[in-house]
DNA sequence: TAGTGGTCTAGACCACACT
DNA sequence: GTGTGGTCTAGACCACTAA
């Protein structure tokens, strides 16, 4: 936490969550949280800024910053999480089954992807269960050019975890695309589904810091399972 | 458009959707930008936070500010958009059949929302068309206290438009969540399903400027016609 | 009228990438 | 070393809210 306005926002978060700062109520004004936290009033608005972001706080000109009811909604699920971090600060009791890892190339076309070469990928395809019920099937090409190799244990661990703290990669955005669609008599079978149920499939495209397309991803749903919950401000469109 | 940094930030949007800054060009650094409008690099840095979360360019220290092929990313299906207004973007054959207006109280059980008293509301439902296929089932329900009266001509035309340019009201933020039901046999007849067939179901509530609770809404859709589409970035759960 | 957030400035120092 | 983006500052003026 080497930035000020970093530091900042998460205090003022965790005093939100805490009910420090109670809902309905209004935060300091900027000039009263510059003094509090000895800072310039520019660093102060950059921690709201994030705030107002994600949902903790609306700000109201001429009158302050008040704190919303939505902490429910500050764990990312719109953001980029992996299942590890989601089920650690969610307390589930979940499990990861390893059906496969091997080499493979990208399956383009079911990513809407264009590229003049094949890209070769190390396939992982794994199970997710909560409370022993399986709940997702996700398949994982990471390119072979960025991480040449991904180990069983690994994989049954997390990926995130690998490739952010062990290899030192920087993940940065992602695009994704939520459509429903019939499931394959496999993924039917795995996730315990009868043919006639839909399933729910998240499709990525995971990118690091500069910009390199580093892994792409298919998540596979259970539809009675699938919730995707969303913090959202109004943008005009021009 | 009475900002600097919103105007140059349309400006370089516009920009890059036009390529006259290509996909994988670098922009000109910021201070060259700040000379370029004649503006402090603080409010140019302003700007390009908004292309950054927009998913329109990635910046990388010591280089520079790269533009990125997302420009399909770039209509807000992730944000608060009306149906008007993604079809005007969208040039698409579209119109909407007004199906009931009528004084309701709002399900709240639907929303999972906790009110003392019951929420007096107008009900409007409506079904979306394209190419005169069934693609969305909108439910809404607009709180009496606020909107007191909706016409049939406004609820065929546009709600955010009637609400934004008639009333004066600023739509400010809305939280949603995405499901997958199984319709009532109403619904199935309305969007032409079989019942068999699942229905994505995307629920939120409209937040205006001073935190007020305006509006709830239930959005039926189509599984084969429904497909959300986000650009995320990373941020680490704490 | 006093206090609030919204915008903008001109400067400073730093970490990082490239050559 | 030079140029880039990342952070931070101290001050200014504005528009809005409330008493």
């Amino acid at each position: 936490m080497q930035n000020k306005f970093n530091a900042i926002y998460h205090d003022l978060a965790d005093k939100i969550i805490h009910h420090i700062y109670p809902v309905g109520s209004y935060l300091p004004s900027e000039t009263q949280l510059s003094e509090l936290y000895g800072t310039s009033r520019e660093t102060i608005r950059k921690a709201l800024s994030e705030l107002l972001t994600n949902g903790f706080i609306q700000k109201i000109r001429g009158k302050g910053s008040v704190v919303l009811n939505l902490q429910r909604f500050n764990f990312p699920v719109s953001g980029i999480t992996s299942f590890k971090e989601l089920n650690k600060s969610q307390h589930m009791n979940s499990s990861t089954e390893v059906l496969c890892i091997e080499d493979q190339h990208v399956p383009l076309e079911n990513f809407d992807y264009q590229s003049a070469t094949p890209l070769k990928a190390t396939y992982v395809e794994r199970l997710r269960k909560i409370d022993n019920e399986p709940i997702v099937l996700d398949r994982d090409y990471i390119l072979k050019n960025i991480v040449p190799e991904i180990s069983q244990t690994v994989a049954a661990d997390s990926l995130y975890d690998y490739f952010e703290n062990q290899l030192g990669l920087v993940i940065s955005y992602a695009t994704k695309t939520i459509t429903v669609e019939h499931p394959t008599k496999e993924e039917a079978k795995l996730l315990e589904l009868n043919e006639q149920q839909d399933i729910v499939v998240v499709r990525s495209q995971t990118y690091l810091e500069d910009t390199t397309l580093f892994q792409f991803t298919e998540s596979i749903h259970r539809p009675d399972k699938f919730s995707f919950v969303d913090f959202a401000r109004r943008q005009k469109i021009n």
